[in-house]
DNA sequence: GATTGGTTTTAAGCATTTTTTAAGGAAGGC
DNA sequence: GCCTTCCTTAAAAAATGCTTAAAACCAATC
C-alpha cells in the first residue's frame, strides 16, 4: 500500500512518514503544494490514499484533492488541517476528500481512519473470477471461457452477490435483501429461479454447478483450490 | 442459541423466523401475547433472546417483557415496533427492554443487534476445532483432515452446540431444547440418530468416537490433551 | 396509445434431500 | 441375568429446491 504525504512541516512530516512506514506502508512525502500535485498526477495509479496538508505553500491542498479527483473518482484522500471550524471540514469534504483529522492528533487515530478508508476501497472490488467465468463489474461485462454472455439486470446482481462473496455462504433472505431490495417476503421462489438462470449460462454442461446449494440456509460459490 | 419471537402479522414473522434458522437459531414463534407469555414465562431458562412485537392480540409486548424481568434480570429482551415516536421506544426502554427496531428493518440490522447482546453474554465464535475437524459457522464449513464434509442444517447445529460446549456434558433434554424445537416429544430418538450421523461422517475409522457417550445423561467431546 | 420484445415474477408439479419415527439388537450397570 | 439405555438401520413423512411455463411488468417504438 503507498501513501502520498504533503506536508510542508518537516518535523510533522518525518513523525507521520515514520510511523506509517513502522505499519508497513510505503509513503512519498512532498513538502510543498507543487511537487506534491506533480507527484499526485504524475503517478496517480501508484498511490493507495492521499494525506493532504490543508494549508501549503504554493498549491493548497484543496487544489491538489479537486485535481485528483478530476482523474480518480474512487482512491481515498484525507485532509490533515489545523483549522477546527465545521465549515471547513465541509468545505474540504465537498472537494472530494473522504475524511479529515485535526492537528494535533493521535497517530492511532490517524492510522485507524486510513484503515478504514483502505478497508472499504477493498470491498469496492471491481474484477471477480470463477473457473473461467469472468465479471467486471465496471464495464458490465461477464465471460465464460473468454467468450462474452449477456446477463440481465438480477442475473447481474445476483452473480456479483456470490462472487462477492467467495467462499461464504449466501443465505436465502440476505440475498433477498441485498439483491432485490425485498424486505418481510420470503415465501417468494425468485431466488431459485435466478439460481437456474445463472446456471444454464454459466456452468460446464457435464459438470456439477460453480453455484453449491445449501439446503435449509441458501447458496455459496466456493473458494478455488 | 434460542430465540423466541412473539408476532402476530403471520408473514413478517415467517420471514424473521426463516432469516433467523438459516443463520443457525433455533426459533420459536408465538402468534399473539398470551401464548407468548406461556411460553417465555414457561421455558424462561431456555430461551438466549426475546423478541416481541409492541402491538399483539391479547398480551401487549410491554407485559411480557415486565414478566421477563420479573422472573430474569438478564436476558436480552427486543422490541419490534411499528410506532415511531420517541416516546414509545423510550417506555419500551423503561420496561426493561434492551433494544428495539422499527418497522419495516433491514434483516441484517435485526441481525446486528442480536449478534451485539448475544455477545455481551456469552463469547460468540465463529471457529471451533476438535482434533482434525474445523468448523467454520459464518462459511458454513466443516472440514476432516482438511476434506470438506458436507453436513446437514441440523448436524450442523449438533455439531455446534457440542463444541461451543467442549469439556462439558451436554445434556439430553438440553439438547432437544437448544437444537430442536421446544416443544419436540422428549421421549424420541431423535438425537441418537444425529449423533449417529455426526459419528458415521467424522469419526476415523477404527478409533473411539470424538463424541463420548455418558450413559443416562448425554454427550460430551472432550478438551484436547 | 397500442404493439412488441425482453425481463422479472408467480405458480405448480416433480424430484430430491432432510428429518423423524419406529423397531430390533447390542451393550452397560446393577 | 435383567433392565435400561443407546446404537443402528430402514422406511415414512416432511421440507426444500429444481424446473418449466405462463403471467405480469416495463420500456421502447411506431
Amino acid at each position: 500500500m503507498r501513501i502520498l504525504l504533503v506536508e510542508d512541516e518537516t518535523p510533522i512530516a518525518n513523525f507521520i512518514r515514520d510511523g506509517l512506514r513502522e505499519e508497513g506502508f510505503a509513503v512519498d512525502v512532498a513538502d510543498n503544494g507543487r511537487t506534491g500535485l506533480e507527484l499526485a498526477l504524475g503517478y496517480l495509479e501508484e498511490y493507495d490514499l492521499f494525506l493532504l496538508d490543508w494549508m501549503l505553500p504554493g498549491v493548497s491542498g484543496i487544489e491538489i484533492c479537486r485535481r485528483i479527483r478530476n482523474e480518480n473518482k474512487l482512491v481515498p484522500v484525507i485532509f490533515l488541517t489545523a483549522k477546527d471550524t465545521v465549515d471547513d471540514a465541509v468545505f474540504g469534504l465537498e472537494a472530494g476528500a473522504n475524511d479529515y483529522i485535526r492537528k494535533p492528533f493521535a497517530f492511532e487515530e490517524l492510522l485507524a481512519r486510513i484503515r478504514v478508508l483502505l478497508r472499504s476501497r477493498e470491498g469496492e472490488q471491481q474484477f471477480f473470477s470463477y473457473g473461467g467465468i469472468e465479471m467486471d463489474t465496471e464495464a458490465y461485462r461477464v465471460t465464460r471461457e473468454g467468450e462474452p454472455v449477456e446477463l440481465t439486470q438480477k442475473e447481474f446482481a445476483l452473480l456479483e452477490y456470490l462472487l462477492r462473496n467467495k467462499g461464504k455462504v449466501c443465505r436465502r433472505t440476505r440475498i433477498i435483501e441485498k439483491v432485490w431490495d425485498i424486505n418481510f417476503e420470503h415465501d417468494t421462489s425468485v431466488i431459485d429461479v435466478y439460481i437456474n438462470f445463472l446456471r444454464k449460462k454459466l456452468d460446464r454442461p457435464g459438470e456439477p454447478s460453480f453455484i453449491e446449494t445449501i439446503r435449509g440456509v441458501g447458496y455459496r460459490v466456493n473458494e478455488e483450490a
